[in-house]
Formats: structure tokens, C-alpha cells, sequence
DNA sequence: ATTCTTTAGTTTTTT
DNA sequence: ACTAAAGAAT
């Protein structure tokens, strides 16, 4: 009947065209999800049944949102503005800004990152003087969070033992801090707009009445909270619910880290009374041997729901194994694979480098820049991470709301205008007794002051001229639109001036340019384009905004950040035991099956063509790590794989042993050379500390000494004489 | 108070 | 290897 519904396979016409009601779709990788999910919500309103302002769409990225709509606004020329598609943090937002009364939070609320976070815990933690050896900052946030995810504020929270107590009074002492500095985290935002809705009946029923149709993408990945968010906003267990529509693939479920349950699928079905189960079982991706690699690798996991993904492809090629000796090696060979690609007609934009960590990416760049391939990076440092940005926002959160001790903190003395430690620490003094924010206490001072005149002039110079610096910037603030208040921000506040006498500072004043661009092009894109709005949008966002997306290029980014995505052809590095899976993740079963899920993300973006590498050696955190071959390999079938040889060739790697003189030469040249045996990266044996790999030595003769990082206890200086090593 | 130097922790993945 | 924090020197 209509264009839309065209070259569709039963299943998914009839998930699309299914009625007001609830279902679970379990949809493999590369089954059409996205399509499915898109075309149901341009079918719903083409069809008349629900306008766009009736539609709420979840998705878990914020490129994942924006595909979204790029899709739909393509197949239906309408305008998509009522219809609500974002993420859960992007739309939890969205309702805590226009009732933050109700909410009970200031029109400028700030949200907190996870850096920012983990300084405020710092922060408290130093003013409570607590030990932060016996607890370290990470694991009170780890904590914290763990406990909002559940849906637990502090006064729920059951502790049985005095090491969780304390950690619950710092939960208390956290959350009061960040009421009174009037900022939010990524928790806090699904928690408090979950409290919302549940507190407030009109509220409540306002949105109920208003989104009929809910769709939520990457269900497997939701935690808790956020679908308890989704069942109350859906009216679950009212007489009229939404009708929910919620694609999810349990084998793709990658975020247990952060909260997410699998179980969620299991209860949707029990608490929206799910009669039907709709499954996408044939892969339109890749070619057989690609699928047929994930399928066997999958199957290694148990308790999944239970698929088996098919392809009407031929096998196409096989997936191609390379062992290099090395990273360098390993990254030269991925850099020679993907020119030949790249000659043979595969646009760079349709070949993806995967890796699992982050840190993996430096030796690729590396690689990919001397054979000047263009590519971009996804994930890693971010935009909005950069320290330089990072202050510039601070200002910015000041203008919009001074009594942000967080962001007052990290700007008060940066530049540097003469306050020291000292200063700030009567400050904080002040701020205590006061029971106030650090702004509200330096006016306090400053006023009280005024009178002893001479004195204080001395003392609060630098305090009084940073006060009256933020008061200046917010008296221009309302007046002037955001760029214009961003651009005087970086020249008052003294940030442009600072980066251009520093001798690295030109990358730094290039980003703070960018980021006046980036609030002219938010101006124009926003809906509302407030100076808050605009700080939400870096805090939730902070991954999207990148330069020089135009261009033709490679694509590098984790395991991770692929998922959703697919490509003409997939480079997998660093297939070691160690790496992929994490050393991490390797001791429980748990950790070991999402590494497994991971891998078949991983698998299933390639279309037509997989490269799996491993290296022998390679540098982590300073040292050379030797590690043996990933386990996944083995899980797949041999017929599916063809290993290709490594050349040991001098030429092919010049950069590597070019690297390699380098570093030897600095070690002679300031020491006497060791006798041949004992040399760095040699293995070595000790009777007691058992194997290890020499890292440093020093001194001759009798006093020779060598530093030996061993597998078991660490790195220890040994004196050769003595310690009875034997090379392995 | 600021800047230079040394040290310790850190990195798994992300909204 | 890299960065943030602590310590020492100016």
C-alpha cells in the first residue's frame, strides 16, 4: 500500500505494522533493526494513528538519536520537531529543565561529568578528612552511582557493615553538596525525573496522555532505574498503557559495567503482559563466513535467549588472521591492508579500525599518520574533555550560576591571579561556618571587610578582582547572545591571553576558537539556545562535537563505541589474552561472557571483509607486554579463518627499529654497557621471584644492577652478583 | 606565590 | 606512557 513498507521480510513488516500494542522484538545483528524501529514510528504517523507529537523514541547514544531522525525525516517529509527522540539522559534532561520547580532544581542546573564528579567526591572527601587510601575516590563513586542506578537515594540505601556505612555518609554528604551547588550527575538526572513523575500525578498523567507510542532501541543495555523510568512513564499497570515497542539483542548486551540487566527483557515481558515476541533472525549484513564466525563464538555463552542469525549471501571470504611480532609491526601491517582496500575502490568512510581500549590507538595513529591515511578517532579524549575546555566551560557555569563550588574551584586561581593555597583555604574556612558556597562566603568576606579597608586590600586582591570579574561577565550575561558571551568570556577571564604565552598553547587557543563556533552553530540548531542549555548540551554530548567529519576517512574508535554501526570492511587489533578479553573482565564468568558479547559486536559490524590481529609484544604502560592469542580465536572455525604470514623484514618496519635504536643508544651512551645477556626486554629467571623481563640497569662490575619487572611481585633492583638470574 | 621536579596512580568499556 | 598531585626550589 505504500512506499514504506516495501522489500520487507514478514517478521519485520509485521513488527512495523502491528498495532497499539506492546512487544519485544529480539533482533540479531545486522537484521534491520534500525530500519524496523524507523519505519514503524513513519508508518504510525503516516498512517494517522499517532501524530508526531505523540512519539517518545529512546535510543542510547546520541548518534544512534541522531540517525534516528535523519532516517525518518528521509522517508516522511514532515517536521519532526514534537516528536521526542533522544537519549534516556538527553530526554530526562529535557523534563527536568522545563519543570525544574517542580523538581526541585534551579533553572541553570549544571550537570556534572564523570571527571567533575570525581573531583566534588575528592573534594568532600579531603574536607571530611577521610582516608582516601582506605577510600579512594573511584570506588565512592563507583558507589554512589551503583546505588542511584538501582534507584536508591541515601536514606534507602541498607548498610550492614561500618566500611558501607561510612561510604553511605559520604553518599549523604555528596548528595547535599550538590543540592546546594545546584548541580546534577548522569544518575542523578534519570533519578530525579523518575522522582518527578512518580511524586507529581498531573506531571505524570500530562506525559502519559500525551506519548501513546514509546520505542526504545538497545533495550538490552537500559539498567534498572531507567527502566523503571520507562514503566512508569508508560503507565504499565494502568488500565490504558503506551503501547512500548522495544528492540533488543541479549548476545549485544555490552554494558553490564554500568547497571544494565538483561533481566529487564524478561520482566518487560512479565510487567507489560508481552503476548508477542517478535524475532529478526536473518542478517542482511554480512557475508557467511563473517556470520558464521560470530554464530560459533557466540554460542560459547551461556543463558541467552536464543537465536541463530542466517544470511542468504554467499560465504564470501574468509576472515583473515595476522600474528605480528609486535604493535608496530601489527599497525604496519593494518596500515598496508587498508591502502590495498583503498585502492581497490572501498571509500576509507566504509573501513573501521576497532580496538578494545582506548590506549590501543596511539601506535595505530601513529602508523596511520606517517602513511598519511586520514582518519578519525571516536571516543578517547574528547572536545569537551580538554582541559583548556574544561575551564572555559567552568567560567561559563560561573556566569550562569556562581554559587558552583565545583566549577569556582577549578577557575579561581587559573590564570593565576595570587591566590594560593592559603587563600583558598580560609575560603573554604569562611564557606564552612557559613554553611555557604565559596562565592557566598568570599562576598560575605569581602563586605565584611570593607570597613578594616587597608588591610584587606592587601591580603584579597586577588580574591576581590576575580569577584568582580565574574560579577562583571554576569551583568553582560541576558544581553548579549551566546557567542558574544563566550568570546568576551575567553578574553576577560584571561584564558586567551594565558595559552598564548604558553609555548604549547596553540592547539589550546585553536579549541577555544572552536568552541565559540560550536555555540554559534548550537544558536542556530538549539531550540533554545540559553546560555544553560548550551552547557547541558556540552556535558551530555561531549562525544559529538568533531572537527573535520566532512572529508573521506578511516574510522577509528573501541569495540564499544561500533556498536549500531557497520562497515565495508573491519580491522579487529590487539586479539590477545589480556587485552580482548581484558585482564580485567578474565576472572569471572560474568566478565568473560560480556568480553564474548563484545567480541560478537565487534564481528558483526563487517559486511564483506574481516581482518583479526594479535601482536606477540607490545608496550603498555611503559613496559613490554608479552601476551599468547586471544582465546576468542580458537572459538572460531578453522575453515572460517586463513592466517597469513608474518615477513620478519627489516625494511617492512622501519619505524620500529628506527624507535628501537633510539632508545638503546640513550642507555649507552649515559651508562657502561652490561654484559650481552643482560640487556632490556631480555626474560629472565629468579628462584624466587620467578619469571620476569629486565626493564632498566645501571652501574658495572661488581655493582652492576639490573631492574627486573616480575610477572608475580612487580619491578625489583637487583644486584647482578648476587641474584642468581637466568636468562630464558 | 609560583614554578620546577619528582612521584604515584592509572586505564576497560560510556550516558 | 601520561597525567595529576605532592614536594622542593626560586
Amino acid at each position: 500500500m505504500s512506499s514504506l513498507l516495501t522489500d520487507l521480510n514478514p517478521q519485520q513488516l509485521e513488527a512495523i505494522t502491528l498495532p497499539h500494542q506492546s512487544v519485544l522484538v529480539l533482533a540479531g545483528a545486522g537484521s534491520g533493526k534500525t530500519r524496523v524501529l524507523t519505519t514503524r514510528i513513519a508508518h504510525l504517523i503516516q498512517s494517522g494513528q499517532v501524530s508526531p507529537h505523540g512519539v517518545l523514541a529512546v535510543t542510547f547514544t546520541n548518534k544512534a538519536a541522531k540517525e534516528m531522525l535523519t532516517r525518518i525525516t528521509a522517508m516522511l517529509p514532515i517536521n519532526t520537531r514534537g516528536m521526542w527522540v533522544g537519549t534516556f539522559h538527553g530526554l530526562c534532561n529535557r523534563m527536568l529543565r522545563t519543570h525544574c520547580q517542580d523538581a526541585g532544581l534551579l533553572q541553570t542546573f549544571q550537570i556534572l561529568d564523570m571527571a567533575d564528579q570525581l573531583g566534588m567526591i575528592k573534594r568532600i572527601l579531603k574536607r571530611l578528612s577521610v582516608d582516601d587510601k582506605q577510600f579512594p575516590p573511584r570506588q565512592v563513586q563507583w558507589f554512589i552511582n551503583n546505588a542511584k542506578e538501582a534507584g536508591l537515594r541515601a536514606a534507602y540505601v541498607e548498610v550492614d557493615d561500618t566500611f558501607s556505612r561510612r561510604l553511605l555518609e559520604l553518599y549523604q554528604a555528596y548528595e547535599q553538596q550538590c543540592n546546594r551547588d545546584g548541580v546534577v550527575d548522569f544518575p542523578e538526572l534519570l533519578l530525579r525525573c523518575y522522582e518527578l513523575l512518580s511524586r507529581n500525578e498531573i506531571l505524570r498523567d500530562h506525559y502519559r496522555e500525551r506519548f501513546h507510542y514509546i520505542l526504545v532501541d538497545e533495550f538490552q543495555d537500559t539498567n534498572r532505574l531507567q527502566y523503571k523510568w520507562l514503566k512508569l512513564l508508560a503507565g504499565a499497570d494502568t488500565k490504558t498503557p503506551a503501547a512500548v515497542f522495544v528492540v533488543g539483542d541479549d548476545d549485544q548486551s555490552i554494558y553490564a559495567f554500568r547497571g544494565a540487566d538483561t533481566k529487564n527483557m524478561k520482566e518487560f515481558e512479565r510487567d507489560f503482559g508481552i503476548s508477542k515476541v517478535i524475532k529478526l533472525e536473518q542478517n542482511y549484513r554480512s557475508h557467511g563466513n563473517i556470520l558464521e564466525a560470530a554464530n560459533a563464538l557466540i554460542k560459547n555463552n551461556s543463558g541467552r535467549l536464543g537465536k541463530n542469525l542466517w544470511t542468504d549471501e554467499g560465504q564470501g571470504e574468509p576472515l583473515r588472521v595476522y600474528n605480528a611480532p609486535n604493535d608496530y609491526d601489527e599497525a604496519s601491517f593494518i596500515v598496508d591492508e587498508i591502502k590495498a582496500l583503498h585502492a581497490e575502490g572501498v571509500a576509507l568512510s566504509q573501513i573501521a579500525l576497532l580496538y578494545r581500549s582506548n590506549a590501543q590507538s596511539r601506535v595505530l595513529e601513529h602508523s596511520l599518520f606517517n602513511a598519511s591515511l586520514p582518519y578519525r578517532v571516536y571516543g578517547g579524549m574528547r572536545f569537551f574533555e580538554r582541559q583548556e575546555i574544561k575551564h572555559a566551560l567552568a567560567y561559563l557555569r560561573l556566569i550562569a550560576n556562581p554559587e558552583d563550588d565545583n566549577s569556582l574551584l577549578r577557575v579561581i586561581n587559573f590564570p593565576t591571579r595570587g591566590i594560593g593555597s592559603r587563600s583558598l583555604e580560609q575560603l573554604q574556612d569562611e564557606a564552612r561556618h557559613l554553611d555557604s558556597s565559596l562565592w557566598a562566603a568570599a562576598l560575605h568576606k569581602i563586605g565584611g571587610e570593607v570597613t578594616i579597608m587597608q588591610q584587606t586590600e592587601k591580603v584579597q586582591k586577588g580574591v576581590v578582582g576575580f569577584i568582580q570579574l565574574i560579577t562583571t561577565m554576569r551583568q553582560d550575561w541576558g544581553a548579549l547572545p551566546l557567542p558574544q558571551i563566550v568570546e568576551q568570556m575567553l578574553t576577560q577571564s584571561g584564558l586567551i591571553a594565558h595559552y598564548s604565552k604558553e609555548r604549547e598553547g596553540a592547539d589550546r587557543l585553536e579549541n577555544l576558537n572552536e568552541l565559540i563556533n560550536a555555540a554559534t552553530s548550537f544558536v542556530h540548531e538549539a531550540e533554545d539556545d540559553s546560555l544553560a542549555a548550551f552547557l547541558a548540551h556540552a556535558a551530555l554530548e561531549a562525544g559529538e562535537h568533531q572537527a573535520g567529519s566532512g572529508q573521506d576517512a578511516l574510522q577509528l574508535m573501541t569495540v564499544h563505541a561500533a556498536k549500531g554501526l557497520e562497515f565495508h570492511s573491519v580491522f579487529l587489533s590487539g586479539l590477545e589474552e589480556g587485552l580482548f578479553p581484558h585482564e580485567n573482565s578474565m576472572n569471572d564468568t560474568n566478565g568473560l561472557e560480556e568480553e564474548r558479547r563484545l567480541m560478537y559486536v565487534a564481528i558483526t559490524r563487517a559486511r564483506r571483509s574481516l581482518y583479526l590481529s594479535l601482536a606477540q609484544s607490545r608496550m603498555l604502560h611503559g613496559q613490554t607486554r608479552y601476551n599468547i592469542p586471544s582465546r576468542f580465536l580458537n572459538e572460531i572455525p578453522e575453515n572460517c579463518l586463513k592466517w597469513l604470514q608474518s615477513v620478519p623484514q627489516q625494511s617492512m618496519n622501519p619505524y620500529h627499529s628506527e624507535k628501537n635504536t633510539v632508545v638503546k643508544k640513550e642507555k649507552f651512551s649515559q651508562q657502561s654497557a652490561p654484559s650481552s645477556q643482560w640487556r632490556i626486554g631480555q626474560n629472565v629467571q629468579h628462584a624466587k621471584f620467578g619469571l620476569g623481563v629486565i626493564v632498566n640497569y645501571e652501574g658495572s662490575g661488581s655493582d652492576a644492577r639490573v631492574q627486573v619487572n616480575f610477572n608475580r611481585v612487580g619491578t625489583k633492583w637487583l644486584l647482578l652478583e648476587y641474584a642468581k638470574l637466568a636468562v630464558v
